[in-house]
DNA sequence: CTTTTAATTAACCAATAAGATCATTTTGTG
DNA sequence: CACAAAATGATCTTATTGGTTAATTAAAAG
C-alpha cells in the first residue's frame, strides 16, 4: 500500500540513516586527518548519534575506516565513469581522463587523502576488504576499451599492457590533488593558478598521448 | 693540538650524537607511522637515551618532525645530486632521472612516507621550516640546467617551463614508491616486479622525452 | 497486550598520550 | 679546586585514547 518506492522512513529509530551518518563524518574526519590522527570520540561528537552507536554498528575504529574507505572509492569510482567518456574517440578519451584532476582538484582532495592515508599504513585496510578488486575494475576496463578501440582505429599502437595507462593516469591525479602541499612549499606556486593547471594539463595529455600512440 | 679532523668525541655526554640518534629514530619512526602515529614515548625508548632529551633539544613533538622531515628531506636531496647525472648529455639526463625511483624503490620508500604524512596535513610543518625553498633549489635548478642544455644542443624545445619537468619526475617517483600499495590492492601486481617497473620505466622516459622535445 | 529483539543512552575504565617538574650529574672554564 | 652551564635521570600530571558495561527505550512479533 505504500507507494513511494524509497520512503525516507519517518520513525524516530532509522538504522540505515544513523550508519550513513556515521560514514559520513568518519570520512570527513579520516581524510583530514588519517587514521591515527582521527579519534573516535571526536567523530562521535560529530555525528548525530553517539559513540557507542560506532561500536554497536562497525565494532570498532579500524573496522569504522575500512567502511569510509569503501565507500570513499565507490563515491569516487562512479563519478569517473559516467562522464559519457566511453563515447568519445580513444584521442579524446584519454585527453578527458587526464583532464579531471587538473580540473576537479578540490573534489578529488578527500578522495586523494584517504588513499594517502591508507598507503602509509601500507594497504592493510584495503587488503581486508572483500571486494576491493572488483571495486575497482570500472577503472581498469574503462582504460582497457578505451585502448583497445584506440587500437582497432589504428591511432593507438598494439602490444601495451593498457595498465600503463591506469597507472599513468592515477599518478598524476594523485601528485596533482594530494602531493601539492609539499610541491608548493618546494617550488612556489607557479604550476598552482588556472593557467599553470592547464599548462600541465596539456603537457600530460601530450605525454600520455606520446606513450599510446604510434 | 688535536690532529685528528673530527675525532670521535670519546666523552660520556656527546650532545651531537644524542641528538643525531634522536633525529634517525625519529625519521624511522614518523615515516613508519605518520605524526598522530607516532609516540613520543616509544621513539624515546627506541633512542639510546629519554624522553627528557627529545624535549631538551627539540622542545616538542612537532619540532622534532619538523627537523626529522628537514633530515629526511636534505639526505635524498644530496642523494640526487651526486650522481653524475649533470655530465650526462640532456635526453640521457632526463631519463636517468626518471629511472631513478624505479631502480630504487626501497631506498626512497621512508622519504616518501615523510612527504605523504606532511601532505596529509597540507603541508603545515614545512611551511615553518625556514630555507625549506632554498634546501630543494637544487633539484629545481638541475632540471633548469639539463633543460636549457637541452635547448642550446637543439634536442629540446624551447618556451618550456622546466618546472613541469620537475613536477613530472615528483609525480611518477613518489607514485611508484608511495601508492604501490593501493594500486596493487586495486589493480594487481603486474607492474610491480623488474619486469613491470622496466616497462613503466621506458614508458615513462617515452612520455617526458615527448613532452620536451622538439 | 505481552514478549522478544533491536536500537540507544549514559556512565565508566584501563592504557597511553604529550609534556612538565625537580633534582642530579657531567663538563668546560677561571 | 670551585663554579656556572650544559646534559641527563626519575617521577609526575593532566587530558585523551579506544573500548566496555549495564540499564533503558522503541519497535516488531505472537
Amino acid at each position: 500500500m505504500n507507494i513511494q518506492a524509497a520512503p525516507i522512513p519517518r520513525r524516530k529509530q532509522n538504522p540505515a540513516a544513523v550508519k550513513q551518518n556515521i560514514i559520513d563524518v568518519a570520512i570527513k574526519e579520516f581524510s583530514a586527518n588519517g587514521f591515527a590522527g582521527s579519534s573516535v570520540n571526536i567523530i562521535a561528537e560529530k555525528t548525530d548519534t553517539s559513540k557507542r552507536m560506532i561500536y554497536y554498528y562497525f565494532g570498532g575504529k579500524s573496522e569504522l575506516y575500512r567502511a569510509a574507505i569503501e565507500h570513499a572509492y565507490r563515491k569516487v569510482l562512479g563519478r569517473e565513469n559516467d562522464n559519457g567518456i566511453e563515447q568519445l574517440n580513444p584521442v579524446q578519451a584519454l585527453e578527458a581522463l587526464v583532464s579531471i584532476p587538473f580540473r576537479n582538484r578540490e573534489n578529488l582532495d578527500c578522495f586523494a587523502r584517504i588513499v594517502a592515508g591508507e598507503n602509509l599504513l601500507s594497504g592493510k585496510h584495503v587488503a581486508q576488504i572483500e571486494g576491493f578488486r572488483e571495486l575497482n575494475e570500472p577503472a581498469r576496463l574503462l582504460v582497457q576499451d578505451i585502448y583497445e578501440k584506440g587500437v582497432t582505429t589504428g591511432d593507438f599502437q598494439p602490444g601495451l599492457n593498457p595498465l600503463i595507462i591506469r597507472w599513468f593516469l592515477n599518478a598524476i591525479g594523485t601528485f596533482n590533488v594530494f602531493n601539492q602541499y609539499t610541491f608548493k612549499a618546494a617550488f612556489g606556486n607557479e604550476l598552482d593558478g588556472l593557467e599553470g593547471q592547464e599548462l600541465l594539463r596539456q603537457q600530460m595529455v601530450k605525454g600520455l598521448l606520446a606513450i599510446v600512440q604510434r
